[in-house]
DNA sequence: CGATGACATTAGCGTATAGTAAACTCTGAT
DNA sequence: ATCAGAGTTTACTATACGCTAATGTCATCG
């Protein structure tokens, strides 16, 4: 006989990693590996890319048989499809879970720089450690004691907001010529993994909300230089490229 | 050759689970399941009880070979050892890591009921969740918000706390007749992951630093009855023994 | 048209974490 | 002394998620 004190589980349940969760006729509970690729399935959706397993590659910084062996999970729970030329999209299903997965992480990102003070040039590699253990009910409460953000503090808005109500943007780097007054309205999502971008984006001031001016436009040297709080910045190709500002003279934000 | 965008990964990393650590000659980053054994045998441990793998099956709810198993890889990790007895025990390196993720679960419940709002009952198994992702920056960001706390929310000390600088406490349980006035220390850790006697605290207002008057004690019952902000309620036997009170007349919290 | 480069996939491994089933070791009670 | 029960362990299985190596598929370029 068995020792006592252990019964066994539940027919119906499986285990995957360090938590168990239903295998019900409904959906599951996706792992922090599947929440992983569903948001930059996500990202690099809104952004336009189109969504190749060599794309997953890089971002993942996994090997390519890795994420091919991952996609067909995720096809075989229904997370995505793959199309005859190898694209990858979500599915319903995966949209509602990307979405869940996006939501969580910019509360994460807000709640430790609003509440928590922490760096904003460190809240995105935070926030994507506590996203995936944020389950509804304290999802709600961060929510409620944000007040209902609709950007994360580096400008990227909560899934579900309505594009039409957010300002039109364009990159810093597709400003023709300097003279003109921008307010920043946020940094591209990719470029919030580049830890030491984020820093210079910090230190230089370039942060959301923030004004600067254009002083000179130097394509020969493939730099943008402006005003900003009274201090001059250049700024490369990557930063002018992830850095958005507001077309609109008035900042609705 | 292999698709180009992927480099293969330095040597000396390993990978567990979703995350990589380094393999270095220094410790690990004991990965989730590792840090709920540590602090599992770290409570045990303090309770006085002999911690033995079939307690560890108990707590974990794992069949009694997972841990085996677990306790082997936590032994060639040197986390713990296991006497003559099969009594297991914390090295000093698992001693350090099960009073960094004790502490770190302390401070995500206290985050969540004190910042967050988040019901007293449901704080213990939600930081279950996020105690694990929790990172030395953050964990400063919390620390310094909350104010260097001394306790959970539930009245138990964080590791490190001079057991000295603790009130003298007994089970209400242990109080052998009617009409004293006691204060609530806390909840017996054992007591926190169960939901339903912690609804049942909460709802009654037996949380720490309330005042209550023991009004009826009722061995033949095993039930003891006390009086809390004009309310009456009695306690059977696993409420009233997983009640800590103080001792001493002056309340010095 | 054949080579090259970008991608995808298959085959074969390894580790962590779970499970079941069965065997084995004590200790204490009949 | 044997048996029951608690506790432990071994053997084998399965899944998720990584890796390397090798193979296959295109499209485009020279």
């Amino acid at each position: 006989m068995p020792g006592v004190g252990y019964t066994p589980v539940t027919p119906g349940v499986v285990f995957e990693g360090a938590q168990s969760v239903w295998e019900g006729p409904m959906s599951h509970q996706p792992s922090s590996t599947i929440e992983d690729y569903l948001m930059e399935i996500y990202d690099l959706t809104r952004e336009g890319r189109t969504v190749i397993a060599a794309r997953l590659t890089e971002k993942m910084g996994v090997a390519p048989a890795t994420v091919t062996n991952t996609v067909h999970r995720m096809q075989r729970d229904g997370l995505v499809q793959v199309d005859a030329g190898k694209e990858i999209s979500l599915s319903p299903d995966g949209q509602t879970a990307a979405e869940s997965i996006k939501r969580r992480h910019l509360l994460a990102e807000r709640l430790l720089v609003d509440i928590l003070g922490l760096d904003w040039a460190d809240a995105h590699e935070e926030a994507h450690l506590i996203e995936h253990t944020i389950t509804p009910r304290v999802e709600a409460r961060i929510m409620a004691v944000l007040g209902h953000p609709k950007t994360c503090p580096h400008g990227n808005p909560m899934p579900g907001i309505d594009p039409a109500t957010r300002p039109k943007t364009r990159p810093l780097a597709a400003v023709a010529a300097a003279g003109g007054e921008w307010v920043i309205d946020g940094i591209n999502e990719s470029a919030e993994e580049d830890h030491d971008l984020m820093n210079f984006y910090q230190k230089s001031g370039l942060v959301p909300g923030a004004t600067l001016q254009v002083t000179e436009v130097a394509p020969y040297n493939s730099t943008i230089s402006v005003d900003i709080m009274g201090r001059a910045v250049t700024l490369g190709m990557p930063a002018a490229e992830n850095l958005r500002v507001i077309t609109e003279p008035a900042a609705v934000r």
